[in-house]
DNA sequence: ACCTGAACACCGTTCAAGT
DNA sequence: ACCTGAACACCGTTCAAGT
């Protein structure tokens, strides 16, 4: 329903972005994919930023879907921990422009990008929050270890996608190993110094104290 | 030396990079700034990705000599390591163009840009090493560990420019914020899990061999 | 070896119309 | 309400000359 145009114009643009990253999006063969004129998109879009703008609210809130369907309430968090950023790195690696597009600096805000986005760090702050209960995750406030989790899936991904992660040759490590490092030093601390279990209290109480000052 | 008008395009491009993000960089304003034609670029770099690889190259060598200078043999590796990393992520934020172009895709790769990057790599691996040693961070490869505290670095950074790190009002957690806590769970991993201190070696083993499966 | 001016193809955006 | 075609300003790149 609505003017199915529109919809043909994002995906059209979608393909674009795929096929050659934003610089290969160009109204004009947006309009000539979708059949139509080369300006009929502003009909639709106050400009191209707007368009550009549209898929990155569709994908982001695919992505907070894709997150809210693979963690059941049944699955250990720890677990869907794991795959939900494995996730978040898959798709970095498949879909490099239309990533660096959803989670780049938006030039033209807007209500349905910020939900999206807001939505699925919440998702994750939950999952986080579970897995902390679990005892897979250190104690402390889950907005900010979410943050951290989130910030090393996000950097291992954008450096894979521009070949930087490993400059050396095989046997190198991908981003899903880098998460599957970092949850396992995180699963570690938490068993160290975490208050959940008691094991070594004295001696993560004294690391804390000394980095903290 | 050498045509020092090659210099003043670079120099020109950078600070329009920095003014307009790289939508702002124009062949013909390059050149306006440098008091030369439209086309004089031309005569210097095959093209203006070429141009945009010039300014990564400086900006990369740059970083690298940044940490070789900002780490002396004298200082302790782990706040080396801190030093390094919240260079990185106050780099990104305050050049965010010139931080996306040098750690972006490169559409023109050159040996220049491959080395400095290289070199800047290799230089936190041995501060990570040096870490580990000091039993600062859990053993393991260096190279591997030292992909993962520069993924955290550069995704707390990236996110944090295009202002996703912190959805929330104020108390947010900055990326020097989220530095600090890796590093603290890092140290309570090597605590935990690590050969070098023998703490709490049945615990930390047992982990290992869950996660590992 | 380095630079210029004109020219070409292309793009985002606007505008006056059309239905 | 939605679309079209012409037009404008701008840009990357090329080319024939100039010194």
């Amino acid at each position: 329903m609505s003017s199915g145009t529109r919809d043909l114009l994002v995906e059209a643009a979608a393909r674009l972005l795929d096929e050659g990253g934003v610089e290969g999006v160009t109204l004009r063969e947006v309009g000539r994919m979708a059949g139509v004129s080369h300006n009929a998109p502003y009909k639709h879009f106050a400009s191209k930023q707007a368009l550009l703008a549209a898929i990155a609210a569709r994908d982001l809130a695919r992505e907070r879907d894709a997150i809210a369907a693979q963690t059941t309430p049944a699955t250990p968090p720890e677990q869907a921990l794991r795959v939900v950023l494995r996730h978040y790195a898959d798709w970095a690696l498949h879909y490099p422009a239309r990533f660096k597009l959803a989670f780049g600096a938006w030039q033209a805000a807007s209500p349905e990008l910020d939900q999206a986005a807001h939505e699925a760090q919440a998702l994750l702050t939950g999952i986080v929050a579970a897995a902390q209960e679990a005892g897979a995750l250190p104690a402390g406030d889950p907005v900010r270890l979410a943050a951290l989790v989130r910030a090393l899936a996000h950097g291992a991904a954008d450096l894979a996608s521009a070949g930087h992660l490993a400059p050396d040759g095989k046997g190198h490590a991908g981003p899903g190993d880098l998460i599957d490092d970092m949850l396992l030093y995180l699963r570690q601390a938490a068993a160290s110094g975490g208050a959940s279990t008691g094991l070594c209290d004295q001696d993560g109480g004294r690391a804390i104290q000394e980095v903290a000052q």
